[in-house]
DNA sequence: TCAAGTACACTTGTATACAAGTATTATAAT
DNA sequence: ATTATAATACTTGTATACAAGTGTACTTGA
């Protein structure tokens, strides 16, 4: 059967992280794939055992978790949140947000060194893609996104970044993966849509920056959504979390 | 002597939280306060010790802080961030960058309910005034612009406020305690700046808002930094903080 | 005096143990 | 049959113990 490895993270992104983080990774991205459903809940011990591991480092990874806002902890158990539309409305606000305000500190300075920076990624990227490497694609992709926003050295602003992050690689892995199997012509627009962006950097316009932005975005947005829907379709009436 | 109480932080506030928020909530003030300096290598042993918990709540305590950009997670202890003037107006720009977004979306629905609160918190203010309570003051001040935010119901957004929050809490509270007895009259600027907020979402004025949301960030910036100024004369050279 | 190596103190990350509290289930009484 | 009470099997939060790694300081050699 497809899909039956046994972790969904990249194993090898995690060689020098703790087994918190480890954790964290690895049930980020169940959750988003929704391999464990919206309104699930955790728990502590189970999680140890399940992963082979005290309940120290599932502590951790769950106030992680909660922080990125995928699960929420409650007196009993963690109860997870998940993706629902509404949320991936919200990531965007909050990407175009941010994005665009390190955009207009950035037609402000010089970037021939950033330029230089996004252009060697578009570069990796590129040769991921022909060695048909999604995980080190993904990778990129972050990469991409976070250079330009490290770039104005904004602490708050990279305080966000750090918290949407995580998700943003999640989703991106997933789309990428599902991608590189059977929608490779994808990949040729994708890196379009990067080079764009570098483009809007270099000439500092506005309206180029964020249709490349939107582009960006929406592209992993559908993708992910699709995968997403027909999780929803196999566990029927999980239904709305009002707040 | 003054300034010789054992903790910074309403302890009455802490009554249902853990070790690991109450050491959380006492560091951030003690930092803030300048009474710990930027630069400081805290460990966790001995903050166990000092707090006479053990090292479980005072991990979970700096993850918090590190979260908020307070402290910095290093192989060989915490190091203390602290505040510098560029980090305060960093934390202005996502104030209002977060602010004007729910702004945006505030004139777009009815707020005749957000009103009604606002007005009903108002009214907190002006009694907690009353009786001299600097405490519920900036209780009611940080609870005012929460609800603000909260009416939205944009879960992102919320994130992001609840990592600025406690330092936004922090600044309050020290700028708070520091007016209540000498610069009293202040009190009803502040007060109006808040009545000016509430119109403008009545109103749902644009400019009205930005211009009520600088003058009460900068009045609670400007006593902080006269606070934080002193600590810093008696720290000579701590010097600048690149990244 | 200086360099290399070794021992020690201190660090983090993880495992385990325990206490206090909460939901659930079963039992007992009406 | 239904309600009240008690036992139990969970939960979290905290303390403590241990292992592995890192920096420091001291000793030893030249």
């Amino acid at each position: 059967m497809e899909g039956s490895k046994e972790f969904l993270y990249p194993v090898k992104w995690l060689s020098k992280a703790s087994a918190g983080d480890r954790v964290a990774s690895e049930l980020r991205m169940r959750i988003i794939s929704g391999m464990i459903e919206s309104g699930t809940i955790l728990s502590e011990n189970k999680l140890a055992a399940d992963f082979g591991v005290s309940r120290s480092p599932v502590r951790e990874a769950l106030k992680i978790l909660a922080a990125e806002n995928i699960i929420r902890l409650e007196r009993m158990g963690a109860v997870v949140i998940g993706l629902t539309e509404k949320k991936y409305a919200e990531i965007y606000d909050v990407r175009i947000l941010i994005e665009t305000f390190v955009f207009e500190r950035l037609v402000k300075v010089p970037t021939n060194e950033l330029v230089m920076e996004l252009s060697k990624i578009l570069e990796m990227m590129k040769v991921s893609i022909k060695y048909r490497d999604a995980d080190e694609f993904s990778y990129q992709d972050v990469l991409f996104h976070e250079t330009i926003i490290r770039s104005i050295n904004h602490s708050y602003i990279l305080m966000i970044w750090d918290n949407l992050k995580p998700v943003m690689e999640s989703l991106i892995l997933l789309s990428m993966h599902n991608r590189i199997k059977e929608k490779y012509e994808d990949f040729t627009r994708v890196l379009h849509n990067h080079q764009l962006y570098i483009d809007a950097i270099q000439t500092k316009d506005r309206e180029l920056m964020i249709k490349s932005l939107h582009v960006n975005f929406d592209d992993v947005q559908e993708e992910v959504e699709v995968l997403w829907m027909s999780q929803q379709m196999l566990s029927k009436g999980v239904g709305q979390e009002n707040d």
